[in-house]
DNA sequence: AAGTGGTCTAGACCACCCC
DNA sequence: GGGTGGTCTAGACCACTTC
């Protein structure tokens, strides 16, 4: 019945022809996972921004000489990690930062009781300085390079809650201002994304209970020694690279940390 | 070239036929979800139990009347949520507490160097009670109901560094006793399963900064007001069935609470 | 060799969205 | 009506495990 073989075509696609054809072949993925790997190589690229369409999947198919079966499996699994979303009868979009719904992915503090509120922002300081060693080591790279810090404070309802730390690599984020920052609206987050080309997508955090120090509990309205939310967190973009490292302090005596296990 | 149509068996399978072919169709939803759930309640009722293999894909495309790729969707969803276990080559495997693999997905507090390590347990208390009102209205039963609670010490490379509470709805965990708990060895989840047929399979935590009060002060080998993460977890089995609350502290000086943002 | 999950294809139909 | 993603099927072949 079937007489053209299904996995030979006349110009091998991707693959070095069928897997197990040369024997042995030692760097051998599966396809979609390839196809998944050059998606992810134009979202990096830029070929397509946050927020725009992507191509359909029957494209992409063409494009790539597959099956749409396998551009399907590869976008399934950008959108399970949050890199594109799907929207049934419009298309496949990039995701961005700058949509209600993405807000509360990486701030996972919520109030005790009654809705998440958006926040006020109040910039201290935004200083750009020679890398500690440390933050140089996180972010890969040389201690001494250029580096911008942003100390502030958040508050939700009027209450101050968060003071943090923020560490940017100053070769990306070359033009960032303390005006630029207090004049944005919307999270963080977006204006890095729309405004140095820069998309964090994935981020790892360090918890622990700390005391207020006395400049810390002052900011914060509270006292000397009172106990706070330690949150170290590294932040990273395409090619799993730190763009970010944040220190922050949580006040949570009206809030928690909310976290799913699952 | 198709003469019989895909989707119309002589006897409907699952649905009540073709999606639209009655017209609006009120509680529609996807076959693989449907088998999904169907698999899911076999779970629940114990006909495969932990650690075991369950049917292979052809069997349940078989036994439910769909297709192998149905029933592999299905699955694929069941492993994403760490209910099932595939193994290549092998089959699927209902998931247990009693594999290494399974040990650090509720317990994400970490070395801040050096490699996990397994827990020194001490059982400081076991008792039967009534439920307080908080606890009940967590744990869905009626305020009064019997609960146990257990408190205990857990220390790692012989520093303690949890106290907790841990409160269980009495009436499945029946012979819950200081002995069986302090001679079983592994994870608590572990004996749960084994000896009262109750699978964990979610959590929800609330994580705050606390002050160290004198008691449990006393227990971590450190001084009253020592900053301390409180980590309220409230736990569900199948169906989203509360089955556990969970009162812990952590003493975050040389660990920290390890979480993942993606 | 036989059985399992893993990949890939081709084609059908559906639900949703926009023109 | 035409395009998009979402579901479902049928069949092929592959990689891995076990006998």
């Amino acid at each position: 019945m079937n007489t053209t073989p299904p996995n030979l075509p006349s110009q091998p696609p991707v693959n070095g022809g069928s897997a197990s054809a040369s024997g042995t072949s030692p760097t051998f993925s599966p396809l979609y996972q390839q196809i998944k790997a050059l998606i992810t190589q134009s979202l990096q690229a830029g070929e397509w921004k946050p927020g725009e369409l992507i191509p359909s999947e029957v494209d992409l198919a063409t494009r790539f000489k597959v099956s749409q079966g396998t551009v399907r499996k590869a976008i399934d699994e950008l959108a399970a990690e949050n890199l594109v979303v799907r929207r049934q009868g419009k298309g496949t979009f990039v995701a961005t930062h700058h949509e209600a719904r993405a807000q509360f992915r990486f701030l996972r503090l919520m109030p005790d009781a009654g809705e998440p509120h958006s926040a006020d922002n109040k910039i201290l300081d935004v200083k750009r300085l020679r890398a500690p060693s440390e933050v140089a080591r996180i972010l890969d790279i040389k201690a001494g390079d250029s580096v911008v810090c942003i100390k502030r404070v958040q508050s939700f309802d009027g209450a101050a809650t968060i003071v943090e730390e923020i560490w940017l690599p100053g070769s990306i984020f070359k033009g960032l201002t303390a005006e630029r920052l207090s004049e944005y609206k919307g999270p963080m987050y977006g204006l890095f994304e729309s405004e140095f080309g820069t998309r964090m997508i994935r981020a790892s955090e360090k918890i622990r209970a700390v005391a207020a120090d006395e400049a810390t509990a002052q900011l914060l309205g509270t006292v000397t020694g009172t106990p706070l939310l330690s949150v170290e967190r590294t932040s990273y973009t395409y090619g799993d690279k730190p763009v970010e490292v944040r220190r922050s302090l949580y006040l949570t005596d009206r809030h928690h940390y909310q976290n799913e296990l699952s």
